[in-house]
DNA sequence: TTGTATGCGTTATCAG
DNA sequence: CTGATAACGCATACAA
């Protein structure tokens, strides 16, 4: 039983491949009659189209694309299930793909594009930095979504969807200072990190400023290579570290909620309290902050919110409704059990 | 410039559409000069070959595809990981499929199939009871991996790779059993479920009926509708919900470490401490369960082990070296600090 | 070593 | 309403 097609259908039914292809597609010019024939003898005979035939011949495919970049932040799958939702309650198809840490992501929306014939294409997270040359490869419209991006007002190619991480981690910090803090420790994410790593340090070493606080560098902790960033066990490993090397700190900003979860781990296991010796903050809003004992406080990213505008944006690029625009939201300061005030 | 195809370039570099073909392609029979000129064409003017196209014809493709049933499972992406590094040395391409809750997965794999021209499939995840007519249709080995299975002993029609739900959910019950506990609650899927949660209680059952213990239906609990299942919030409300019914327990298994977490949190904010008056298992082996305050005692299923393994039979299955199998895993119980022995 | 022609499985076009 | 036929973009057998 070599692999069934159209054609087969067709001589089955004594229709021409024409009718059968108008059968499947819900054209409008054909029999009730000869339609349900088909349908049956398709359904028989287990007939699928091949969707690679498909995408060379069709002209008319609504069909949107996210490429997802890394695999396992738990952030993007709840954004993932909104623009589902939405795609979906819009008639368009969605191809999620996910692009590998070392794959270039606009080479593989390229391929994407012609493969699938797409209308438009959502990328989510990573690192975004390519030749205006590149980009213009892509003929469809696109949006960056939680991406860090290359420029500071970003560009006029592209629309884009983002918190600050700048002003968030910034605030955050802000918040430990309010409360007291000096000795702030740092653990973030790889030392030649340009993304969102480098971005939270940034803001960190703004807070600092403003209070006259003179940064410490030996504060702040870089993941070493044989860890997975932004993990549990990177957290915990670094704090860890920082305990054993007798440094002093009295709060710890943890670039994600992840390791912020790992840091108070290390810091109970020597021995330490939260928030009475130390007091934990952490980044991004996941339920394991607030779930945790004791719950960390955080800044919330809005990604339910995010997730519905970037769809929505894309849309609206799709019907030329729009220009590409760039949107900042703000985040959120989730209070939790994981701060003292060290003043009162 | 509507999409330049191998016909551009060939015109572009005066050769025919099949020197450029084998260009591409790394044929031997190619002058390298020519292939050089060829190549910088290709550069020069952005052309990216359609992968409809090559799909189309290609008969001698080397790829495997993952079908991940269900979006948001860690161990999943851990699993992938393995998968991805395995297949990549033994030079076979990748596709990762995500497949909706509500889609069939046993369809996607026959379109895929057929559009991608696959060599072999797994399936990560669900709940497998498909018709042996609708399995017929796939053409190529495959693999169902962490599935729960339809018969007992599975069939010869696939391969599987799994743990034994009841058996390790067993365990860790009589582990409790063991420590002195006789209330024991246990917090599941939703009450319909035919897939791990109806499976994992099981295990509560046998457990509790082997020490002779009656079982108290108030103290299952099953996930409202409103709720995501073995999820932290689900554990949470869960077991706020029994705590405020009242209904005495000294021990709690939750069917996932997330749900484990929440249950935690609960007791928590109830007052309660952990493990003096309530001692609680997880069930999967994630980092949270190490990480919580306290650790949470959990059963970790060897995960990475077993993507190896579903990988590796897969590709036995795809070279005709072997049979269909079904292998079971093993389990392991990993003692935290949520347990206390009621007995002392 | 290279070019030409054919077909992969569909859909679109056009004539019946 | 229906059927033959021409693309879609590429790989490949075969001829040169």
């Amino acid at each position: 039983m070599g692999n069934v097609t159209i054609k087969d259908i067709a001589r089955i039914c004594g229709v021409g491949v024409s009718t059968v292809s108008r059968a499947m597609n819900n054209h409008p010019d054909i029999n009730q009659e000869t339609k349900d024939m088909i349908m049956q003898a398709i359904e028989q005979n287990n007939y699928v189209p091949n969707n690679s035939a498909r995408n060379l011949k069709r002209t008319d495919a609504k069909a949107i694309a996210v490429l997802v970049k890394g695999i396992s932040n738990p952030l993007f799958n709840r954004m993932i299930k909104v623009i589902e939702q939405i795609t979906q309650k819009e008639k368009y198809e969605l191809v999620l793909q996910h692009v590998d840490d070392n794959q270039d992501e606009v080479t593989v929306a390229i391929e994407l594009e012609k493969e699938k014939r797409l209308r438009g294409i959502v990328f989510l997270g990573g690192y975004f930095s390519h030749s205006e040359e590149k980009l213009k490869q892509i003929s469809i419209p696109f949006v960056l979504s939680t991406i860090k991006l290359e420029e500071e007002d970003g560009r006029q190619e592209y629309a884009s969807i983002s918190v600050d991480d700048i002003k968030e981690s910034e605030r955050i910090v802000e918040y430990l200072l309010q409360n007291g803090h000096r000795k702030i420790a740092v653990i973030g994410s790889r030392k030649d990190d340009e993304s969102i790593g480098w971005l939270r340090q940034q803001g960190y070493r703004r807070a600092l400023e403003r209070y006259h606080v003179a940064v410490d560098e030996e504060l702040i902790c870089y993941v070493p290579g044989n860890l997975t960033p932004y993990s549990m066990e990177a957290g915990y490993e670094m704090t860890d570290q920082l305990l054993k090397k007798g440094k002093a700190f009295t709060a710890l900003f943890a670039m994600s909620d992840s390791m912020a979860v790992g840091a108070c781990k290390a810091i109970l296991d020597h021995g330490g309290s939260i928030p009475d010796q130390y007091s934990v903050v952490g980044f991004d809003g996941m339920d394991v902050a607030q779930y945790y004992n004791p719950s960390i406080t955080t800044i919330r990213q809005p990604v339910e919110e995010m997730a519905e505008a970037t769809i929505r944006m894309l849309l609206e690029l799709i019907r030329k409704k729009n220009k590409s625009r760039h949107l900042v939201f703000e985040g959120q300061l989730i209070e939790g059990q994981s701060v003292r005030n060290i003043t009162e």
